[in-house]
RNA sequence: GCGGGCGUGGCGAAACGGUAGACGCAGCGGAUUCAAAAUCCGCCGUAGCAAUACAUGUCGGUUCGAGUCCGACCGCCCGCACCA
């Protein structure tokens, strides 16, 4: 043992500088005669919100080593980065740490991507961008156009939470408990004028297309599935009874529903308080009382649907469409919305949970229609619970004695034969509110004029800037309070005309960012049309499972549209091929008395007790969360590199816990990987003798003993960790290389052959070990004098007679319980393998002389016998 | 509230429906050391001397065989359209 330890302070720049000399990273040409099959990575760009923490690492390591293992098996690989640089943060560091938003950004991004690299990601740096560059937004805007003059994009109204001391648009994450969270004050709803994108244009696309998503994990598929929500059903007017008072011009309701088989269970009509007939029923205490506290619910659905079931009776009585003589009672209530359907509902308490809590609060019928399997009829009772399952249909006239499914058929055909209503299918799915009241963020180039309404900013003024002497002292927009901006002439009429002030959502931005990294500098369009074609789509693409339905769908239908525009050239609308949704990084937190959240390294364990680092207040220990700022439980990177290398992080946080899954950071596990990186290191510095390595030749008696079983333990390890990789099990890629290392390190005889054995076994761990620990393994090859990077080697293969055993061990059930093991050669006939089985000592006693009833073999796997 | 997911030793985890606990951490014992750190070797689900029994959030089901499939429940996590 020579004691050698590896310097990773020493080690890691230099391996970074020679990386870079060889330009590892870089994208190979397009034109280029030998082109290799394309393979883009691309990992889910940041937002620049200051420096990164080791939290921030994992996404960014996982998309290196599918990078770098890509490019070693013989792919053109486009790995590129930039930065999601628009939105609120930026704004808000404005307003409380006065600054601009631009410098605030520049300066995060300068300071995350040294971070980027000090951790020896291999990113095509060529090709950076942040979308608050005008180069990139500029094409934003003529992107926005298109969509404007395909009727993609159109002006709309929708309701804002609105601050009234503030004076301005919150965010929903803005509003805590239903107030702004700076002012305090109660927040209120506000109709505006907004822009829209036709996303539900493409609904049933967008919805078939994610059969097609083989690469993507089901639960979002499944997520954005039920989003788009697709339903069959049906309209259906419900007439006003003519006796009750009814504002002038309304004889009806009209209603969406998908259960048009329950509508004879139906027993009232709820309206959402924004319903046309609701504001004509207005004003009116008791309705405005509802609408007053509908919209101090602010906008948000999870409130609104939180909220207790409340409703107003409006006095008026409809008809049913079936049933002659027969009423229900018409409610204005806060759970139904008008951006949905219709705006209005029939309700049918015995088959719908919502529906039944407000039956029972109000006292209103509840008559059931499904009868439940096995049900009596007579006995039925619904109680707490609406039946929403199968049965059949009863107390439902014409449709008695049917399922609900055949029922939904025949009170559709009976509505349109009355000419009440008709079958239709409808979505959940809105259309895309893209107008913010903000600064940061890409100017929308439309102009308004007195006369020529909304005119589009013409090409050749592309890009609409953003002006840079804006003030933060007053709340509100800065674009709209700016002196000069907005006062342009109308591209039109010349005549004096003002420009939009809002600004794009920050989902726009990274809705179609994928496709400029293509070839970032194109300056005939958004989008390269050769370039694309070469690299679209993202064949791998990794982020956190929190963007599993809105980012993902918006750059979904993005692609869609800018495809319909003849603006990129994918005729299957999908933006990425492969998805992957990494899990977080997590954290303990610790508080000290006062309250104050601490620094990881503001605590010292004493006596099995957490303490603040040099005092005697005690600390209270949190369960780990997800990193954050916030919460102080962050480990700053540059920190963590200087103390334990880059790698030590790689694997760290690659090891441990699926990459789907949190992974918690913890001191102990830091120094495990640490160890690990020391250990091969020593199996580096100590390897001496007769070695694949020097070129020698394999030694008499590589082919037995522990030389053989080590050279089958490697190349086992080569055939398991490759798949491990391919399939994005990172942590069992990395188990599997520990347990080689444990393999080389075991004691054998100290001869040429295991010596060789051993050799051979090193070289196949470093290259393995190259995607997730690249400085190291570079740095391990360098030290054995090998010539050359093993960044830029092929990927090792392995050799399919040594990583196969010709014998295997079965375990023997008796009953399903294990009671023996034998044995025997793999791929043994079954009666070879029953009869070894039936003899194997152990089997024996549980037998009792008896001959088994059947016996169960599933080959090279196991053997069952059945008493 | 609605939609989606997850739950296995003290901890992170592994396990084509086929030997539950690979690999790592912690712990325990030993070697080395004047001593400690580092390093190395061994043990390590629970009960039991052992044979064995019991163990994958809880309860039930399908199967020769269930951590894995099905149903109900409990707990935690993600999303809910203006955080990104």
């Amino acid at each position: 043992m020579s004691g050698e330890r590896y310097d990773h302070r020493e080690a890691e720049p230099r391996v970074r500088a020679r990386w870079a000399a060889a330009r590892i990273d870089a994208t190979p040409d397009l034109n280029r005669g030998d082109a290799r099959p394309k393979y883009y990575v691309l990992e889910m760009f940041p937002y620049p919100s200051g420096r990164i923490h080791v939290g921030h690492s994992r996404n960014y390591t996982m998309g290196d080593v599918i990078a770098r293992f890509r490019r070693a098996s013989g792919y053109d690989v486009l790995h590129p980065m930039g930065w999601d640089a628009f939105g609120l943060p930026a704004e808000n560091a404005a307003r409380e740490r006065g600054g601009h938003p631009d410098t605030w950004t520049r300066e995060n991004i300068t300071q995350m991507k040294q971070q980027l690299q000090l951790l020896g990601i291999a990113i095509d740096w060529d090709r950076e961008f942040a979308t608050c560059d005008a180069s990139y937004y500029r094409w934003q805007q003529d992107i926005f156009l298109h969509f404007l003059e395909h009727g993609l994009a159109y002006q709309g109204t929708s309701k804002v939470n609105w601050d009234p001391v503030d004076n301005t648009v919150l965010a929903n994450e803005q509003v805590v408990d239903g107030r702004g969270w700076r002012s305090g004050a109660l927040v209120e709803t506000r109709e505006l004028r907004q822009w829209f994108l036709r996303i539900t244009a493409f609904a049933d696309e967008l919805q078939d297309g994610l059969r097609t998503l083989e690469r993507w994990p089901e639960r979002v598929r499944t997520m954005q599935a039920n989003w788009i929500g697709r339903s069959r059903g049906a309209r259906l007017t419900f007439a006003l009874d003519p006796s009750t008072p009814a504002p002038a011009g309304i004889e009806g309701i009209e209603v969406y529903t998908t259960r048009p088989d329950t509508l004879f269970g139906a027993s009232f009509v709820a309206c959402s308080v924004d319903h046309p007939l609701i504001q004509a029923l207005r004003p009116r205490a008791d309705l405005d009382e509802l609408k007053r506290r509908v919209d101090q619910l602010g906008t948000s659905q999870e409130a609104i649907e939180r909220a207790e079931k409340l409703g107003v009776d409006t006095g008026l009585r409809v008809m049913h469409p079936f049933v002659a003589g027969r009423t229900l009672p018409v409610y204005a209530v806060n759970f139904v919305l008008m951006g949905y359907g219709t705006g209005a509902i029939f309700g049918c308490p015995a088959h719908d949970q919502r529906d039944l809590d407000f039956a029972r609060r109000y006292d209103l019928e509840v008559l059931p229609v499904v009868l439940p399997p096995g049900a009596d009829p007579a006995s039925l009772v619904i109680g707490d619970e609406a039946h929403t399952g199968d049965g059949t249909l009863f107390n439902s006239d014409f449709l008695d004695g049917m399922d609900p499914a055949s029922a939904r058929q025949a009170a559709i055909a009976r509505l349109e034969t009355l000419g009440a209503g008709q079958g239709t299918i409808i979505y959940r799915l809105r259309d895309w509110g893209v107008s913010r009241q903000r600064y940061w963020g890409c100017p929308i180039p439309v102009v308004h004029c007195g006369t020529c309404g909304a005119v589009p900013v013409p090409r050749d003024q592309l890009p609409v800037l953003l002006p840079t002497d804006v003030s933060f002292d007053q709340p509100g927009n800065p674009l709209d309070q700016h002196p000069t901006w907005k006062h342009v002439a109308c591209p039109k009429c010349g005549a004096p005309a003002v420009r939009e002030t809002d600004t794009l959502d920050t989902f726009v931005d990274s809705a179609w960012y994928f496709a400029r990294f293509t070839n970032p500098d194109f300056e005939g369009g958004p989008v390269d049309p050769v370039a694309a074609a070469r690299w679209l789509p993202v064949d791998q693409y990794v982020g956190g499972i929190e963007h599993a339905i809105l980012h993902l769908l918006y750059a979904r239908f993005v692609t869609r549209a800018m495809h319909h525009c003849g603006l990129i050239d994918l005729p299957s609308g999908e933006p990425f091929e492969g998805l992957f949704t990494q899990g977080m990084v997590t954290h303990e937190t610790f508080r000290a008395p006062d309250g104050t959240w601490l620094f990881p390294q503001e605590v010292e364990e004493r006596g099995g007790t957490m303490w603040r680092r040099g005092t005697d207040q005690p600390v209270v220990v949190g369960p780990p969360v997800k990193m954050s700022k916030s919460l102080r439980n962050v480990v700053d990177l540059d920190h963590f590199v200087n103390a334990y290398g880059a790698d030590v992080a790689r694997i760290f946080v690659l090891s441990d816990s699926p990459p789907d899954r949190n992974v918690e950071w913890t001191p102990n596990g830091v120094d495990g990987a640490a160890r690990f990186v020391q250990r091969v290191w020593s199996l580096v510095a100590d390897h001496a003798g007769p070695s694949p390595l020097k070129g020698d030749a394999a030694p008499d008696g590589v082919g037995e003993g522990r030389a053989l079983e080590l050279r089958r333990f490697a190349h086992r390890t080569v055939r398991a960790a490759t798949a491990d990789i391919d399939g994005f099990r990172f942590n069992k890629a990395i188990a599997n290389l520990y347990a080689l290392v444990n393999e080389i390190r075991r004691d054998g005889p100290n001869d040429d052959a295991l010596t060789w054995a051993r050799g051979e076994a090193l070289e196949l761990l470093l290259r393995v070990l190259a995607p997730f620990a690249p400085h190291l393994a570079d740095a391990a090859w360098e030290r054995l004098g090998q010539p050359g990077l093993l960044a830029a080697m092929p990927w090792p293969e392995f050799d399919p007679s040594l990583a196969t055993d010709d014998t295997v061990t079965l375990p023997v059930q008796v009953g399903g319980k294990k009671r023996a093991e034998i044995t025997i050669e793999r791929g043994a006939p079954e009666d070879a393998v029953i009869a070894a089985a039936l003899q194997a000592g152990d089997v024996q006693p549980w037998l009792n002389g008896q001959t088994p009833r059947k016996v169960i073999v599933v080959p090279d796997r196991i053997v069952n016998i059945v008493m």
